[in-house]
DNA sequence: AACTCTTGCGTTATGTTATAACGAAATATA
DNA sequence: TATATTTCGTTATAACATAACGCAAGAGTT
């Protein structure tokens, strides 16, 4: 099991890393049809899954769509901090944060194992920009 | 204005209200089909619109999918716990962790707006289930 | 009541996101 | 070579969501 699925994966990948917004599936899609005019979803959503599952990039549940992470450290969930205005999505580590979450829900006996966490708002440039106009 | 949207609206509530589980808007559609044979999906979201924003019912995010509201104070965010294994859906409380979480991006200058947490994982109920079998 | 204005609803159509199913090609193992 | 396994392309369709438009209900004015 070598290099098979791996190709479209790191296709996939580059193109998330050179996006400045969250991507969806269908955005993926259209992005690389230039170079793989035959694609198709399943294909898109093979990758993607194979790349959520191993870190590399992070679904934002609350855009149906994806990012690239940029963390290094891969083993970890995150804060997505998502701006309205301009699309950026910042990932924020927090630890404490989740462990009070976890913390939180354990008393009345959940047992966590995901976390989703998507903050929406303005991020600093854009807010900066409003203030200057 | 009165009583237009709101028949629509306190049958979409009932609907949510009645059932263990998040429902799509397709699922609500289905269960509203009985009674209105000729509904159709965006009669529906506007309904769900309408109570989302009086914050009677919450978007699921993670799941595409709606709560009724379980609070009596609708003018707040939750945290949403949901068992992945019977799919039930609780709402806590927890101002500071919304605090937390808006300083934490405000120190980066991310103005927050709308916080979603959804938490994952296997209720109390299923937890036990899984011990005693 | 008659008129008009506004709002929101039903309806039709379509756009967007996601996956099931299957056969063919590549890789691995024997 | 034979066989098993995996992944891929392909087709089709399922699931989620909204645009657009015309009609009809409710509110205000005369």
């Amino acid at each position: 099991m070598r290099t098979r699925g791996e190709v479209m994966q790191s296709k996939i990948l580059a193109v998330l890393k050179h996006a400045d917004a969250a991507l969806s599936a269908y955005g993926i899609l259209e992005a690389l049809r230039d170079e793989f005019p035959k694609i198709a979803p399943p294909t898109v959503y093979r990758g993607l899954a194979a790349l959520t599952e191993q870190g590399s990039v992070h679904r934002v549940e609350s855009l149906n769509s994806f990012v690239a992470c940029t963390n290094h450290n891969h083993d970890h969930a995150s804060i997505m901090s998502i701006c309205d205005d301009c699309g950026s999505v910042e990932e924020s580590e927090a630890p404490e944060i989740f462990d009070d979450l976890s913390g939180l829900l354990g008393k009345t006996g959940f047992d966590a194992h995901r976390h989703v966490i998507e903050v929406h708002g303005v991020c600093a440039a854009c807010g900066d920009q409003d203030n200057a106009s």
